[in-house]
DNA sequence: GTGCTCAGGTAAAGCGCTTTACCTAGCCAA
DNA sequence: TTGGCTAGGTAAAGCGCTTTACCTGAGCAC
């Protein structure tokens, strides 16, 4: 194992041929006969031959790679986008680097690093924790995706948060409850818009209250705010969570204070991971189609690699509210 | 943007040395005097210098990297065992590539050769569905961990499955079911060992019977499995869902279809995903430290890549039986 | 002054591949 | 027979970096 792989000169050699041939044998160059083709061919079947990529790369100078970066997969989300991504057309042969964020801004950074320093054309950003500077910066050095969030001069695939946050805000009124709450997605994708809309919606209101708790789109930050919210004695009846992945803490904490989501708590969501539409989670959230999403990036990506001085395009994907069983009228 | 990236020689040229001595004080050589590789470093950050990590390697010979390819990241146990192999040591600095299977046993092939491709020093594979043989191969081109799985002649480190389905028969003869199923995980990592013990250990006890279905570790297939099972007139009151995923899905199908796990069904999953312990979902399971199992695939992964020629080995974890609200009593 | 050492660099080869300019037969038309 | 093609290669430069052998000049002992 670990045996020294082989190169082009050794085949080369055994050819009989230089090493140029071998190297346009293996691209099915029309410089070179069927016949000596198709001998190369065969002696980089028996050698077990397989291309150097980086010296592949480095010579012809063309790094056709993307860099893809999924801010935290732990969150289901970023699977089905990545599905999105990288299903939809896989024809077209950029390679895809994969990495994670784990969640922590300085991963991002060092994945990012790493993306560059491989000369990638382009990256996609999967809900990043950087702020818009950092951002806008990577993009002076590759093409640049965001998605999830909106960012100046950037392309950018995003549902409307904005939109999101309203239907949400909309329905717990509507439903009469008069203390909400929100537990908001910290520095995450999207979370700043869900909040505020929801907020103003919420305010518009007279004569309900609203209570705002810092989270970061983990499960576990649901699950801590949603004790502090519902250990009050004055707790809220409606509860908007930044996402579907707190919304399934706030879920848990419920249950373990002997409360049922619909009834004693009415509970909204954001995303529509598919475990949100089983019945025994059964929650009221905000949904869109991330496959949409993953595949809109790429095609954004690709036509940004193609022609790099297009202006920047925000695609926005309007997201509808899904009524389950977790939110029901206020008592 | 996409502007030509800026290499050695221009640094070389602003700083009027040779480009050999912008390699070395990059590297703080002591070959380069403290003054010049100041002013070395400092052109260089002026120019915002990224080395080109095709180049570099290329020329070190040396492809310090390794290949991490999840199976399937949509099972949540996969970004739990990236925690772990990641975040254990950071500083030991193989540059790790990661990439997803997609479920599809063709794109880990594919993902496999682009690994070798880049000529890693080694791969881990999580949960990988391609067959003994393929693995064994593969690890002759390449140092090779795998996750989840054991194979003959590879360092493996995975959960005593045998012992988990064992958990899990017992669990469910002890309370008293008498029509027992399981869902299996189809060619996905331990599914055959937990089906057969499972299946043994059951059939060990007189006047059980048991149903034995086909799955593939998704929540989906658990969902269908289910569906089928509980439409049964003579339905099986305790399930064995081959892991969380699927148990997820069996417990959507049943309060589907009117039924209560605990109580009119007893389900057992497998894994114990962070999910399962929440309050609403309560599922009883077979529980393993996931972040343990990366970090010590990060281990052996290290471990081999040092000395190939060390014989084989094989990490197991015992799992336990975690005894939550989805099962009970047999009625 | 001579000879040494040594700090601090430089020059050049080489990593494995791509690509282009340039050969060299062989063949055909005139 | 000559000239001119073309098919089918080859040779060599170069991608951006690393590394090692080799310079060179300063400093020092004698």
């Amino acid at each position: 194992m670990t045996v020294q792989a082989v190169t082009m000169d050794e085949i080369a050699a055994r050819a009989g041929v230089s090493r140029g041939a071998v190297s346009l044998a293996l691209r099915r160059s029309p410089k070179i006969s069927a016949k000596t083709t198709e001998r190369i061919l065969k002696v980089a079947r028996e050698l077990g031959y397989r291309p150097n990529l980086n010296a592949s790369r480095l010579a012809r100078s063309d790094y056709s790679t993307i860099g893809l970066l999924a801010s935290d997969l732990h969150n289901p989300i970023m699977a089905d986008l990545l599905d999105g991504f990288a299903l939809s057309d896989p024809d077209v042969d950029y390679e895809t680097y994969l990495a994670s964020g784990f969640n922590s801004p300085d991963r991002e950074r060092a994945a990012i690093e790493s993306f560059l320093s491989h000369r990638v054309k382009g990256v996609v950003l999967m809900g990043s924790l950087l702020d818009k500077k950092e951002i806008q910066d990577l993009s002076r050095a590759a093409a640049t995706v965001v998605v999830g969030r909106r960012i100046e001069g950037i392309d950018c695939v995003l549902v409307n948060d904005r939109t999101g946050g309203q239907l949400a805000a909309d329905h717990l009124v509507g439903l009469g409850h008069r203390q909400i709450a929100h537990i908001d997605g910290g520095k995450g994708a999207g979370a700043t818009v869900r909040k505020n809309a929801f907020r103003e919606r919420v305010r518009k209101q007279a004569g309900v209250g609203i209570a705002l708790l810092a989270g970061d789109y983990t499960q576990k930050s649901g699950y801590r705010g949603a004790r502090d919210l519902l250990s009050l004695k004055d707790r809220p009846t409606g509860i908007f969570a930044a996402n579907d992945l707190m919304a399934l803490g706030v879920l848990g904490a419920a249950r373990e204070l002997g409360l049922v989501a619909g009834r004693d708590v009415s509970l909204v969501g954001f995303d529509d991971i598919s475990l949100a539409a089983y019945d025994y989670v059964s929650l009221t959230t905000i949904s869109y189609s991330r496959n949409d999403m993953g595949r809109i990036a790429r095609e954004l990506l690709l036509r940004r690699c193609a022609d790099p001085t297009l202006p920047a395009e925000i695609v926005e994907l309007q997201p509808s509210l899904i009524i389950r069983k977790s939110s029901g009228e206020s008592v």
